[in-house]
DNA sequence: TTGAAAGCGGTACCAT
DNA sequence: ATGGTACCGCTTTCAA
């Protein structure tokens, strides 16, 4: 397909960028043939698509320009995922990393591309991302004011970890999870029992509760969490004080410690110790061998979501599986299939290593 | 600013979404004023600015339309970032991950936006997102295919972990962090070593290799990590035979796991085991202990990366820590700021822990 | 299969 | 600070 120029340069690497038009005009065709050799097989014959896919190939163009087309089309055929608190955070977090791979997983399967927005929305910085997307993922409270901004906007949201009325969700039962695995851990009233607890309250530094704390309205996956184990204790006639419990105001492997540093020199030691992360669990343990506390003999660890690492600790955790990879999947499906009302609610797993008597 | 309609009733929520011109219309200024407003303060008064923002924003538009600002600009403020293999295995391993938070950490920082892609096109199927972003990142040994397919584009191109002489890059020394970490682990020469490499040779099997498979072409990184390794035990009059290193395809736990039952079952057992990879490394942690093989007293275990689990192991592992977080950033910085051609190499260092004796 | 043409929503230049 | 306008690259309809 290589041709003389005039000068008598074989033309082998054109520097131009090439648009549709042009490319139309190379090969001798119409710009609507170009333009359904890329979009729609169907209207021209397969042989004459495959000259145009080969020679356009060969001409530089690699198909439309995704700005035109969107502009065009009004589709994109990218998807927004918006992550609670920064993009940084977010993707250190082993939790909101398998739901991404989840969600990762059909996007690529469907042909659609994967835009990451942070929910930090600075202040007057609007950046306009928002306009690209045909539709979002929300994962996580995001704050009220980047919801409303996103739902303006009148595209499909799904939201995962968090409800709203106005769009459809994904969630895990979380209350009943923690019923469960509190009810495995906690075997009579003798036990005494410890919560290392995950954004309980509004503050950004590790501390225990109070009986007013308890009162208060909290995030609502943790809050749930928290009701399940204190319905399980309460079953096995074990009363929780508020001042066993800890708040952590992040996922973090050091801010865990802290936390679990405090609860287990407390006197008398807690026997139990429930965390609402597989990260804190982890900390938990490596603190307890600190403190040459054996695990599980002389304490009970138990975690949450059920992430790789806490299979290969020692001793390994038992804990929550939450299907993190699982709902990424389903939230991204919801999105891609215009089921934008349904509420799901995926079922947990009690996963049952050695972290517990 | 709300306005009775004909019919009475308050105009709170149009549901028809405007675009620039008829916000402009609404507010009685021109189109020119309005896009000033958005793309350059400077243009119009504090107060005119101030106004048209917040009025518009009472209309529902909340800036203009990315697909048609990046049509008429040919920017987008969109970054590709194209990961090795598949998306969803990307986001699994903890040193794409860290690289990942770099990027995010620069971008968010500047105002861009991340396009997560793969690097694997399907057959004949062009999706076009590769003409959004205003610049790529491009992660590991990309497939030659993919890559003259990205710098066709003509847009800058980081590389990171690779190198072409086309493109910018960022790396590590890979050898010498090999060497001095060998060169710890490695006493005399009657120490047995092993090596658990990662792509060493082109197959997906866990297997040892041969010395035919040594004079072979592999991935670079792998290639002089292994390089590196050698050296050291040279220098300490050790001989490691092909025979003692063994091959894992991708960076996983469980075929890590399979390969380091392989190397820890051989007679005479290995006294050192270098790992490629922390991730390498753990699986052998724990394959020793069931084993019933100390470490370190009676082995030696060395990772390299220095991702977050490794501190927490137990025993935590002696490592090579190679600052993907920072290469992440560097990489961003280089695009951003339009350094084309420097090729960077950070310094590796070498993080001491229990694994070693 | 084709040629022609109307926008999609903005930006930026010009003259005013 | 404004109105007017050409144009960014593509999709799609229409008539041929």
């Amino acid at each position: 397909m290589q041709q003389l120029e005039s000068n008598g340069v074989v033309q082998v690497s054109r520097t131009k960028k090439l648009n549709l038009k042009q490319v139309a005009e190379e090969l001798g065709v119409s710009t609507a043939t170009v333009s359904n050799a890329f979009n729609r097989p169907d209207q021209l014959s397969a042989k004459l698509r495959e000259r145009i896919l080969l020679e356009a190939a060969e001409l530089g163009y690699h198909g439309p320009n995704l700005a035109a087309r969107t502009l065009r089309r009004g589709e994109s055929d990218v998807i927004g995922v918006m992550l609670l608190d920064s993009l940084t955070y977010s993707l250190s977090d082993p939790v909101a990393n398998q739901l991404l791979q989840g969600i990762a997983e059909v996007l690529v399967e469907r042909n659609k591309h994967m835009l990451l927005l942070s929910s930090r929305i600075e202040a007057g910085q609007q950046r306009g991302a928002e306009s690209l997307p045909d539709g979002f993922i929300l994962y996580g409270a995001i704050d009220q004011h980047s919801f409303d901004f996103i739902l303006k906007t009148g595209k499909p949201v799904i939201v995962v970890d968090s409800e709203y009325k106005e769009t459809a969700s994904v969630n895990i039962d979380n209350q009943n999870g923690a019923f469960r695995i509190a009810e495995y851990a906690i075997h009579d009233e003798n036990e005494k029992v410890a919560i290392l607890g995950l954004r309980l309250i509004n503050t950004d530094r590790v501390c225990r509760l109070t009986e007013a704390d308890l009162a208060q309205e909290s995030q609502e996956v943790s809050q749930a969490r928290l009701a399940g184990y204190q319905m399980a204790a309460e079953q096995k006639n074990c009363h929780i004080p508020a001042a066993s419990m800890w708040h952590i105001p992040i996922n973090d492997a050091e801010l865990a410690e802290i936390a679990a540093r405090e609860a287990l020199t407390v006197n008398p030691r807690p026997t139990v110790l429930l965390c609402m992360s597989d990260i804190i669990a982890l900390a938990a343990i490596r603190v307890a061998r600190e403190l040459n506390i054996r695990v599980p003999e002389e304490l009970s660890i138990t975690g949450f979501d059920d992430i790789p690492e806490s299979a290969r600790s020692e001793p390994p955790i038992t804990t929550v599986c939450q299907q993190s990879i699982e709902k990424g999947r389903m939230a991204a499906r919801l999105l891609l299939d215009g089921k934008a009302k349904e509420h799901l609610v995926l079922e947990t797993r009690l996963v049952v290593r050695g972290s517990c008597r």
